[in-house]
DNA sequence: AAAGTAAACGTAAATTGTACGTTTAGTTTG
DNA sequence: CAAACTAAACGTACAATTTACGTTTACTTT
């Protein structure tokens, strides 16, 4: 804790792994050093943002420390500043010992991202012993409020996931139909099917069919699609899609 | 400034206004008190946050100073948090001179709401003599950053305004369907087929037809309705309009 | 009584949504 | 090497929604 840090305001990261068909969630496992307290202590990646740092720059430092990570996308979804959010017995001390300095009440500005885990990347967090990823279903009891931001940062995820082309975060540059429909499917919860979905792709203009097909599986392969950004943009311009 | 402030963080309103077929935002024009100075200051309604307040309640407060509403619905849409958006010559000797406190960077946490303005309302603020409704277009240049706080706000608004029914904010309990068309094409900014308007509404199944009609016009009076919020939960729970 | 004004109803074609059945192209097995 | 297996890919019929218009109705003003 060389770095001069800001006493009042923190950064806390919900990251989403998607993991073959599973959805997880990024979680330190913090060692107790507070005397008299054996308490197994898990929480969200997160620390008090350096004096002058922008917090965007907080959130990635934090996750680069962690999981040697950079350039993934951050997006604030977040404020929890409910004075009362730290427990003032257990987490304050906390704070206080790692930090090293007074701290009477902390904001903590929350920020999602979404990465693909598979064995070349993500999976095994050899950088820091202390980072695990964790289904978002079944989440243990975390420290200060942190059970509360991961399930906003959910529903955030679930709604902007509607709107915005946050799917091809998760997929290689070519991809499947189905690999495509799989995601939809694991993020929404829920089954959709294959033909119309097929044919809802093919009408959006701009996934674009490849000549080129899927290698290595022991049944008819895929074809292989591509994501166009730039149609994108243009086509979404003028897509009002209102709904009241 | 008698209440002990944190000179840390400050939280700024963008409170749009819609004032009979235009939209607004809620300013605050400051006495400029700074010696050599003359520039006219103009800034959205903000203030540091006091020491333990919760965020929302500073907004709460800021505006309750200001304008008198209270219960006015508030929604955290941004962080602004840049080191540089202060102007150190001029923002931070205002900032100093006003809080009497020694401030070398601010992070804001912006809220945005949406209020009618009508002759029975708040379209003459007699509380503040320094708090003024000016239209979105043609912005004057305003102190620290809040140009772009205000453009973030309003592109949230049109967001939000197609997946929430943030329409009935604007509206009285009974209402025509043509004044809810035309707060559409306001905040939307394009005309929409009033004969296919009503077909969608009367579709929805949220918005009840009254046996009332309108009185006081000099033509067929419209018939009234209203917005009936327990069906809204039910038939949008389901609803999944999902786009890619 | 006629003209003016906005409300309210209607219709036909194109597109999209929904729920299915069938065929195709590869791999594996006997 | 043919049969079985697997998932990909194509197709069809009907319902619902969207889009682009024309027409009628009810009230006020002249």
């Amino acid at each position: 804790m060389q770095v001069a840090r800001n006493p009042y305001i923190s950064v806390d990261c919900v990251i989403f792994g998607f993991d073959n068909g599973e959805l997880k969630v990024l979680l330190v496992h913090q060692k107790n050093t507070i005397s008299g307290n054996n308490r197994e202590l898990i929480k969200l990646p997160g620390d008090l943002i350096i004096r002058h740092e922008l917090l965007h720059q907080s959130a990635k430092r934090i996750l680069m420390e962690l999981t040697g990570v950079k350039d993934i996308f951050l997006k604030q979804f977040g404020l929890f500043d409910n004075p009362a959010r730290l427990n003032p017995s257990e987490d304050l001390t906390w704070l206080k010992d790692t930090s090293g300095m007074e701290v009477d009440r902390v904001i903590t500005i929350a920020f999602y991202s979404l990465v693909k885990l598979n064995p070349t990347s993500l999976s095994n967090l050899n950088i820091s012993e202390n980072a695990f990823w964790h289904p978002v279903n079944n989440l243990p009891h975390l420290m200060f409020d942190h059970n509360t931001i991961v399930n906003e940062g959910l529903e955030t995820l679930r709604k902007e996931f509607l709107t915005e082309p946050l799917c091809f975060e998760l997929l290689p540059k070519k991809f499947t139909l189905n690999q495509l429909q799989n995601i939809y499917e694991v993020i929404l919860g829920f089954q959709l099917d294959n033909r119309n979905f097929r044919k809802r792709i093919n009408r959006l203009g701009y996934i674009i069919p490849l000549n080129e097909r899927q290698t290595g599986v022991n049944h008819k392969p895929a074809r292989l699609y591509v994501f166009n950004e730039e149609k994108y943009d243009v086509l979404k311009k003028d897509h009002t899609g209102f709904v009241v």
